[in-house]
DNA sequence: GCAATAATAATGTACATACATTTAATGTAC
DNA sequence: GTACATTAAATGTATGTACATTATTATTGC
């Protein structure tokens, strides 16, 4: 498991510049926290993407959210929540019915066994476990301030 | 387009900690880089993946690589060569055969149209265009050295 | 009211990752 | 030298993203 500096990880002799370095390292280590975050999701049987909708899901209950609510929430705006949806509605986690005020629309709601599931999983919360306590809460605050500044 | 911070981004309320912030910070933002850079590539018809297998080829240059040569270097360890280069091949970017010393083994080697490309879309490199260049050098520095603390 | 337009969700295709399995070739133990 | 283990690559399946298209329903303009 990785516990190098960047150069070493992906054994690229040299960077050219700084920023390559770090574009580089950014999108390296997200694939790292999210690598650390899928293996303790893993005996929950649930993915990343599955779980946030899960969450977004308990945010609402017990009021029903529709797809195009679910995909203004998601992290990744362009990610297909029909799908997603799908596969948690065959996990017994969420249920889907047509809403009748708005035909076009669908009411998707978090079950029973959908919300003990996230209890179970409270604790994972938030990328604990996986590197980023690492940081002190200073650094964290420094980190979020130069990710803000690259999109802006 | 995204121009906010963080939390008007996934439009959450509050964060419960600058770690949890960090944390979705920096898999957010990767997404981000990912997809500037996605559409940076779209005019030369191959993937962010496709393009680090022909680097790494590029740098082999006239020597073959093999797969596991390939996995070795690639960012991401544990994706899957074999049907990158696949994809490579049948845009005729590289060529295969086996290796006749190890018959397990397979030469990889960029072909004339793959340096082309390449030549096409030197520039594009280290994330230029993707908002990287909004920190300024020292920033850079500083970031690259705590995203290396989260791995470490 | 009806035709054109917009919105909502679902679906299709290409590509990628994660993980397990399979196939073939090589190495090793005995 | 034959059985067993190891290595290299390919393949299968489930999941996800990106992007385009389709079907259905609402809304709008006239």
């Amino acid at each position: 498991m990785p516990h190098m500096k960047i150069e070493e990880e992906i054994k690229q002799s040299v960077f050219k510049t700084e920023y390559q370095k770090a574009y580089i390292n950014v999108v390296f280590t997200a694939g790292y926290l999210e690598q650390a975050q899928a293996a303790l999701f893993k005996p929950f049987g649930i993915t990343l993407p599955q779980y946030n909708i899960l969450r977004i899901l308990r945010g609402q209950h017990p009021k029903p959210a529709t797809i195009s609510m679910l995909i203004e929430r998601m992290l990744d705006k362009t990610s297909n929540a029909s799908r997603i949806v799908d596969r948690l509605e065959a996990k017994e986690l969420v249920t889907r019915k047509q809403c009748p005020a708005d035909r076009r629309t669908v009411d998707v709601m978090i079950t029973e066994k959908g919300l003990d599931l996230l209890k179970q999983m409270d604790g994972l919360e938030g990328g604990k476990g996986t590197g980023i306590m690492n940081l002190t809460e200073e650094e964290a605050t420094q980190l979020n301030s130069l990710l803000d500044k690259i999109r802006s």
